[in-house]
DNA sequence: TCTTGTTAGATTGTCGACAATCTGCTTGTC
DNA sequence: GACAAGCAGATTGTCGACAATCTAACAAGA
């Protein structure tokens, strides 16, 4: 017999495409921080009715992106200058363990879909989608804890890459330009290919400091914001 | 007029309960990994819609102690000896990084928290309330993490906390012999009010290693486990 | 006997309506 | 005018019922 695996079909669920749609909009901005959702409005656009809404609502808030307060809202969460550097630093450590875990991991196809992650970067960036260009770059980040083979670090990472790709979208959204950082991509998948771990776990902190100072001068002007409807 | 620090009402909706109930029956083993949660036996038995009980379970699904398959059902996560690797090496690493982070901050209502929760950690050992045992060891533990001023880190950390929470209560339902493990505690409060970092951090390691042979060796006892009604 | 189609029962997913709570405005009183 | 009480509207929380889906048992055919 042939053998094929199939992967697993999809959820096809409403609350799970609800929780899609909804996490899209926060993660690119669409939804802005401190934004309260109100459950009426978004049942009848997307014409469904309140109780996936609400499911899918309670998976964003331990998700991170959303908090509650009972009988008053569900809301985007506020995002200040010290969630920012919180996020950042235990990124810096988590980086290093990932690296640490994933470099005796690495195979061909760990080479291989470095190379498509980051063509995928290359790509977004020409084409100056810079939506595209965030996700992509997390997505290349993402790989060493991908081959790190731990279930609990990956989903850690996850969790916190919810907020980096909304802090990274608000900012970008802030300023109207493209974000440069090309070069730091090019040397980053180069030394993950070499045989010098701790030259690859130094480099992952640079890269991180690289972008982080523009990303912490956006959020100290911050700091003051309103609850819209 | 006198400034008096009032806490935040207790949320009273049943939702929240739900949760706390459920959450308290997962992490102290009373339901047991890989069980199904039917909705409307438990809702009958709760003497509460389907309402309020499936968005408790959304939250602990992210929570990570559920999970669900669509209309399939929401089961208490199954545990494995990689599991419990992964927790463990994750939680080595964060708390280095936490002891890190919370040294400069030590004040005297650190070192008074650190006392009062290591009592209530012999209190419990004399008693021989293995529940509270865990839940107190826990909260020693924690303390570092909330002085260490780092949301993102608190808040990864109170998730890894309930898997561990369930993983020793599931090895303390397995054996039923009280832990010992009271001189380990000892000596960590003592490092914590020293003046040597490293060595705290040092310690936090080996402590840790310490439960872990036994819990290791039971989690290699399961490996075998079908999902029961 | 093995496979495939069918059906009944149970369970999860979704809906629309009602109850509880909050917010802002109005009213009445001093 | 200041302030408390109370009312109206909007919004969230909860409920009971229905629809969609799964599971397991059974029947039919090769």
């Amino acid at each position: 017999m042939a053998k094929l695996d199939f992967s697993p079909i999809a959820d096809t669920t409403r609350r799970a495409e609800i929780v899609a749609l909804l996490r899209r909009a926060i993660l690119t901005g669409q939804l802005e921080p401190g934004q309260k959702l109100n459950e009426l409005r978004i049942s009848e656009q997307m014409r469904v009715s309140r109780a996936p809404l609400r499911e899918a609502m309670r998976e964003l808030v331990q998700e991170g992106i959303l908090t509650s307060i009972p009988y008053a809202g569900t809301f985007v969460i506020d995002v200040t200058a010290k969630d920012i550097i919180d996020a950042y630093s235990l990124n810096k450590v988590l980086d290093e363990f990932a690296i640490e875990l994933a470099w005796p991991q690495r195979d061909q196809r760990f080479f291989d879909e470095l190379d498509r992650r980051h063509e995928a970067v290359k790509q977004a960036t020409r084409a100056l989608d810079t939506t595209s260009q965030i996700e992509t770059a997390l997505q290349l980040h993402g790989l060493i804890y991908e081959w790190a083979d731990n279930s609990v670090l990956l989903e850690t990472w996850q969790r916190l890459t919810s907020r980096l790709q909304m802090y990274f979208a608000l900012h970008q959204r802030a300023r109207n330009e493209p974000v440069p950082a090309e070069d730091l991509h090019e040397t980053y998948a180069a030394l993950l290919k070499g045989s010098d771990m701790r030259a690859a776990q130094r480099h992952a902190r640079e890269h991180i400091d690289g972008d982080f100072e523009e990303l912490l001068a956006y959020a100290r002007g911050l700091e003051k914001r309103a609850s819209k409807n």
